[in-house]
RNA sequence: CGGGGUGUAGUAUAUCGGUAGUAUCUAUGUUUUGGGAACAUAAGGGCCGGGUUCGAUUCCCGGCACCCCGACCA
């Protein structure tokens, strides 16, 4: 009977099937439900939290930004997603066409967007007409298809909510700057926000966007090594300019195409920060991330319950003036306080405060951190600041045992041998290799690892290719990956 | 689309060719409360179709669904 009780409560450790582990997280904290579309996935209260949170950072960095959202509609008709030919090569796969529509077949099949490229760009033509329009700085919060034929819930969804942002410019130069700058801004959000560290680069060209010049990139190490594409911001180039018409006159009265940009994160950011954070024991949410940041547990049988959590309440309103009111909560609930230990822990609430009848009689309360299980106990005329303390030690513990993790796990290779063993032992693995779709085909044949990017400071070096010894400039990261 | 696996209550599981058992969850009540409480009562189940059989949840065939591993996923 112990047997069965352990196993229904218990998460699978990380060691034993790290696969499994980050379902029972997803479970334990309540996150999501799959849906009854295979592949779709249904959000729950409180995992759509963490995609408000998301929301709520980025699009207020976007604004100071200058870029402004607007909504394009979500069914795309097919002769648009055709018109650019890469693009279309690349999504073809995996699009869901509407056919029939008002009870009759439709002349025209309407593509339910994998990405808005096409149907936000058609729009543009007629918005750009001269320099003075541009630069045009626009996002769309939205919901996209791609029938993926394997999914996993956050990683990968047949239905993602994303952002979308898509810019014109009079020059590329000032695309590529802007699709950098993109870059940076999600880095910085990954760093403060969701304590992620990640490796900026730009991705192979076999990797990169469907259609774009340039697909830059923020790749991210999970707990089993394996790589993380973030979020990818993409420089366009003229392609699609040249294929939807996109032109402005210039200061010197001719008509030039104009350069574009694109960037996105998705619904999959949270599955990283998932499996970057987690442990045995359910979600870490970094404070900065987490709605909830304390949940105070008063210690009560029937005599002290009133007392104990009048006194809880009180503490907690005081606390709320500084976190939220939806930042601090007390659980009153009846039940054995374990228990709700054991609640909170899965849901990754960073902060636990025990308060009980003999905490009060000493003026103290016991705060407790979910990231070391650490326990402090404070005076209660110190509970915000030392809370204030702790919230921002755990946000930056976070990041750096991710950091830590990432850089120790990041290995050079300089032979083959030395190269397949790496990747077997789950590394992300520096190392040259010649560009070619071919070679990166067979690396991935024979180890399984993909090129995550060529890191922007390493787009100089120069040596030779791991398996074919050509010539090749710019080393590159290879990992499995997600 | 290949390889493997599984279909029994909301969830997790057991047994058995003959009345389907347990835990958990849910509801109600009493007692409890410093790390997953106890007792009592109640409600709830064999994926679908066919075959073998006196009798199938069990065995056989087919379908369907789901899970895992690959392929695929710029």
């Amino acid at each position: 009977m112990e047997q069965v009780k352990a196993n229904e409560k218990a998460i699978t450790p990380r060691a034993t099937d790290y696969s499994q582990w980050y379902l029972d997280i997803i479970a334990a904290a309540d996150l999501s439900d799959y849906s009854p579309v295979k592949g779709c996935m249904v959000i729950k209260p409180y995992g759509y939290q963490l995609w408000e949170r998301i929301q709520n950072v980025l699009d207020a960095k976007f604004k100071d930004i200058g870029v402004n959202n607007a909504y394009f509609p979500m069914l795309i008709p097919e002769r648009l997603l055709t018109r650019e030919k890469e693009h279309v090569e690349g999504f073809a796969p995996e699009v869901a066409v509407v056919t029939h529509a008002g009870g009759e077949k439709l002349e025209e099949p309407l593509v339910l967007r994998p990405t808005s490229e096409t149907i936000i760009y058609e729009m543009y033509k007629d918005w750009i007409r001269s320099y003075r329009d541009l630069p045009l700085l626009i996002n769309q919060w939205a919901n996209v298809i791609r029938w993926e034929k394997r999914t996993r819930p956050f990683l990968r969804t047949t239905e993602f909510l994303w952002q979308e942002g898509h810019t014109v410019h009079a020059t590329n130069a000032e695309a590529d700057a802007f699709a950098k700058k993109m870059l940076d801004l999600y880095e910085g959000f990954l760093r403060d926000y969701m304590a992620i560290p990640v490796v900026k680069g730009m991705k192979s060209e076999s990797e990169k966007f469907a259609g774009a010049l340039y697909t830059y990139t923020c790749e991210a190490m999970m707990q089993d090594g394996k790589a993380l594409q973030i979020c990818t911001s993409h420089n366009l180039g003229d392609h699609f300019a040249k294929a939807f018409d996109i032109k402005f006159v210039d200061e010197q009265s001719s008509s030039q195409y104009a350069w574009q940009t694109s960037w996105g994160m998705s619904t999959r950011a949270i599955g990283g920060l998932i499996m970057t954070h987690s442990d045995d024991k359910g979600l870490v949410l970094p404070p900065n991330m987490a709605t909830l940041k304390v949940v105070v547990v008063p210690i009560v049988n029937v005599d002290t319950k009133q007392s104990v959590e009048e006194k809880a309440n009180e503490i907690a309103s005081e606390m709320q003036k500084e976190f939220g009111v939806r930042g601090v909560h007390v659980d009153t609930r009846d039940m054995r306080p374990g228990e709700k230990y054991f609640e909170w822990e899965k849901k990754g609430v960073p902060i636990r405060l025990e308060i009980g009848p003999k905490d009060i009689a000493n003026g103290q309360c016991v705060l407790v951190r979910r990231d070391t299980g650490e326990k402090i106990v404070t005076p209660l005329t110190d509970v915000v600041t030392n809370i204030q303390n702790t919230l921002k030690l755990i946000q930056d513990s976070l990041y750096n045992s991710a950091l830590e993790r990432q850089n120790s796990n990041t290995v050079e290779a300089n032979t083959w041998d030395e190269f397949v063993s790496a990747i077997e032992d789950g590394k992300f693995v520096l190392a040259h290799y010649d560009g070619s779709a071919e070679t990166e085909k067979l690396i991935k044949t024979e180890t399984s690892a993909t090129v995550r990017c060529i890191p922007f400071n390493e787009v100089a070096s120069e040596g030779l290719c791991i398996k074919t010894g050509a010539p090749s400039k710019g080393r590159v990261i290879f990992a499995k990956n997600y």
